[in-house]
DNA sequence: TTGGTATTGAAAATCATTATCAATACACTG
DNA sequence: CAGTGTATTGATAATGATTTTCAATACCAA
């Protein structure tokens, strides 16, 4: 049975906190600079239950870092700061159906689609341009 | 000045002949069983290379590994199986459209997108459904 | 209170990827 | 073709995030 610890309490309470994607290291030294005493493996686990469960948000951020926010249980896509992770959610009803078209044409089942988009918001200036 | 090698070229030849996207890991195996003595750290080079210079194209797998394919060089977006790896290249000017469209009116500068479907593709039976 | 069992957490184990650095192999020169 | 400067290679060590281990602990139903 799942039972109701401090802990994970303490994990799904930070990440209320959090204003954007934390990773979860992140979200760990965060914590311990609160206090806390959690461990890190703790950490972990508590962010795995909460996306599982829907309650948390979580998505690989281009250098391969996890990264998890709280977030409202319907589907929807980020638009994400790489400079201060400021994040806005976005709802893409015109990309949903589009993916969803596009398996089908292709014959592919249980299609699941990852649309998100970095970019550097307006209160971050953009380091040297490419 | 850059060099040819071998090995680059063993990397880029070894890359077209793969149907869906591959991991460093995988494509060094790969050579291996080929015969070839390359270096796993040479493939990892080899492969940031052609992702650099826009003759592979690179994308996280949902468990975070990078994975690389060779490709057009114009921008495009992928329909993937997630058991057999069949790849397929898919435009979408829609999406394209939508991403800048939303950036821009949430502020962002320098948008970029990850949009990516994965599924089963017709000949792969799907797993056990959630 | 008590017992069964999830959960915890420190540390070790994994795994993919990157850095190190001496040896090697390109490619340009004469 | 030989000589030379330097980019490249590759075995291995290092890194960094994530997972596993496992004994100690804390939850919760009875």
């Amino acid at each position: 049975m799942k039972r109701n610890t401090w802990q994970r309490e303490a994990v799904r309470s930070a990440l209320g906190t959090q204003m954007g994607f934390v990773s979860a290291q992140g979200l760990h030294s965060s914590l311990k600079n609160s206090g806390s005493h959690i461990g890190l493996a703790t950490v972990y686990r508590a962010l795995a239950d909460l996306a599982q469960e829907g309650e948390a948000d979580s998505l690989q951020s281009p250098e391969g870092e996890s990264l998890y926010r709280a977030c409202s249980l319907e589907h929807h896509h980020h638009l994400i700061c790489r400079s201060c992770g400021l994040t806005v959610e976005i709802e893409a009803d015109e990309v949903e159906e589009w993916a969803r078209r596009t398996a089908q044409q292709h014959g592919f089942s249980r299609p699941e689609h990852v649309v998100d988009i970095f970019g550097f918001c307006s209160a971050c200036v953009p380091p040297v341009p490419a």
